[in-house]
DNA sequence: AATTAGAATGAAATCGTTAAAACAAATTTC
DNA sequence: GAAATTTGTTTTAACGATTTCATTCTAATT
């Protein structure tokens, strides 16, 4: 490995000229630096991280953490957030994955290992992990999960805002009997999107049954399952708000399983607008939430987080679109 | 930050003394290293892994690579791999993730930065990459495609095997005409598929036309206008195998939108079982490749190459399941 | 010619760790 | 009981970079 002392050597000069030339030091000069940086390049010259990281006290890592990698982790997520994240970040920085629920030692999240993190954050039990590292004083973001703390930095989607348009477009449609399946029990998601539902219905004065909703836990299985009893129902809704896609491919599933037509009999919505909802038959309607934007912007103020550490935090909301496809139905009033 | 060189001082040693208690160096006397292990759990020290690093010339990173984490990796796919990785992973190593089409400066790749590196390679266009970390003498393990090189640590799904299985299966079954939509040009696992079907029409002395080769690309979308293609042959095929069960997507979707039954009218089969196989309607019959599976023996070959560089590799063959659901249908012949 | 300011470079210290070599004390060997 | 060995520890030197402080060189000023 050539190191800046085989350079100085061959450049006749002494290790700290070649350290300051290639780090764009003005104090020298042009001619010199020019020589140097060429040599470099001869010598095929690689800086070594780890001395720079060790006098520097930085570790060119940022982190990114998920609740749990096993599970509850859906799959086309993690994509979208690697895309987002690679997408904003610069090439000397890399990015090491992590699930929050496989640390062993919180003490081996430090400043020292890490310059930057981010939190993909899917539930409550996520604040342990949260303060530890906003009390270690690392540079910190939190996307997907609202928090109540303003201390901290944090991008979501409008889940909310999200849910009750598209609750405003079913009712527009002509839909009354609204039911919905939520998502997994304290995820911070599954209440914001519940609150977008109700939302809406007190909005139009609707009136809303227990029996309408159905308890969730954001996997394609649940949806199967509630779908089913939510059919079972003496007086059944013509419209089922799912929490997520997965639940509402499993919901359609039931359909099929039961001859339940869709849009024809129930009518249907998701949340995620995941690559399959396109072509589901008939192809889901259901509300984008934009992944791989919230984790760029994440990753944009992680970055000016970093660069000044005395950013004020801000809540940044990431609007969701809503995605009109076939599966519901307008209903004559 | 607290060092060994504080623990020394409070212990009253020599710092060197403190670094061999902490790392198991039989040297030291029983008595001085239970001390010593005790002021630094009291001191909550935390290694400098940058130290250690520059001093050992170990980078404790392993890097995963994907031939490209914008397009064509498919999404469950990543979580499976990043899952299986995670396994069997050392908690003091750190996985980084990295697109290969995102690499500027292949110099970058060096062993001074990776102790390990795993490749989750879909494409030829990656032979550059893997090249240039063989020869940079990183220990290295090429997942899911299959080399020629046998210097190359290797560890594959067996897909012409597993392919082989399914239009066995499907023959069985009572189908003569058969039809394949290919996965994308130039990746191995296209022609290994297409080996695999070919070998088993081959087996049961069946012919087949060039018509009922149908080129996708393992889209969705590729998947739904192939399919399209293939119906309106004048002499349709009673089976299609479909090189991914993203393109099998398409493809019901393209039976759902002209009313072609399955499996009534034409028989699916898909290959990898991602989640949403089971839930489509009907559920699809297809061929499991045990992605977390690969990625945790890779992981684990890999550990054992960092350890001794002088095993020589080899070949792992992975075996495929054929999940048999309801998209093709038994006929009379 | 002597003085001096400023530009360009170099020497040496530093970061936190491991490791080779040196040393001291305790134990064995003859 | 002196020499040789073992055991436990310290001293000193790396690793490859940045940085502080000192030094040399150049050119302008007096």
């Amino acid at each position: 490995m050539v190191t800046i002392k085989d350079i100085a050597k061959v450049a006749g000069v002494s290790h700290t000229t070649v350290s300051r030339a290639l780090n764009g030091n003005p104090l020298i000069k042009k001619e010199t630096r020019d020589k140097i940086e060429k040599i470099a390049a001869e010598l095929n010259y690689i800086p070594n991280f780890n001395a720079k990281s060790l006098v520097m006290k930085k570790s060119y890592t940022i982190g990114l953490f998920f609740s749990s990698i096993d599970q509850g982790t859906s799959a086309s997520f993690l994509v979208d957030v690697i895309k987002g994240i690679n997408h904003a970040l610069d090439e000397n920085y890399s990015l090491t994955v992590h699930g929050i629920d496989s640390i062993k030692h919180l003490d081996s999240i430090s400043p020292q290992r890490f310059d930057g993190i981010l939190v993909m954050s899917q539930s409550d039990a996520d604040n342990e992990f949260i303060y530890h590292v906003k009390r270690a004083g690392i540079p910190l973001v939190v996307l997907n999960r609202h928090l109540e703390d303003p201390g901290i930095m944090n991008v979501v989607s409008d889940d909310k805002g999200g849910v009750r348009e598209a609750i405003d477009y079913a009712i527009a449609q002509g839909h009354r009997r609204l039911a919905m399946i939520e998502g997994r029990a304290g995820f911070k998601s599954s209440t914001e999107r519940k609150q977008g539902f109700l939302d809406s219905l007190l909005a139009h004065s609707l009136a809303s049954s227990s029996d309408y909703f159905a308890a969730g836990d954001y996997s394609i299985e649940s949806g199967h399952q509630m779908m089913n009893r939510l059919l079972a129902l003496p007086v059944p809704p013509t419209l089922v708000f799912c929490a997520n896609d997965d639940m509402a491919i499993g919901a359609m599933n039931a359909c099929y399983a039961t001859g339940v037509a869709i849009p024809g009999h129930v009518s249907l919505i998701g949340f995620d607008d995941i690559v399959f909802a396109k072509y589901t038959n008939p192809a889901l309607t259901t509300i984008r939430r934009p992944i791989a934007d919230i984790s760029e912007l994440g990753t944009e103020k992680l970055i000016e987080l970093m660069q000044d550490p005395q950013i004020p935090p801000e809540q940044s909301l990431v609007k969701t679109t809503l995605m009109i496809r076939q599966t519901v139905a307008k209903l004559e009033v």
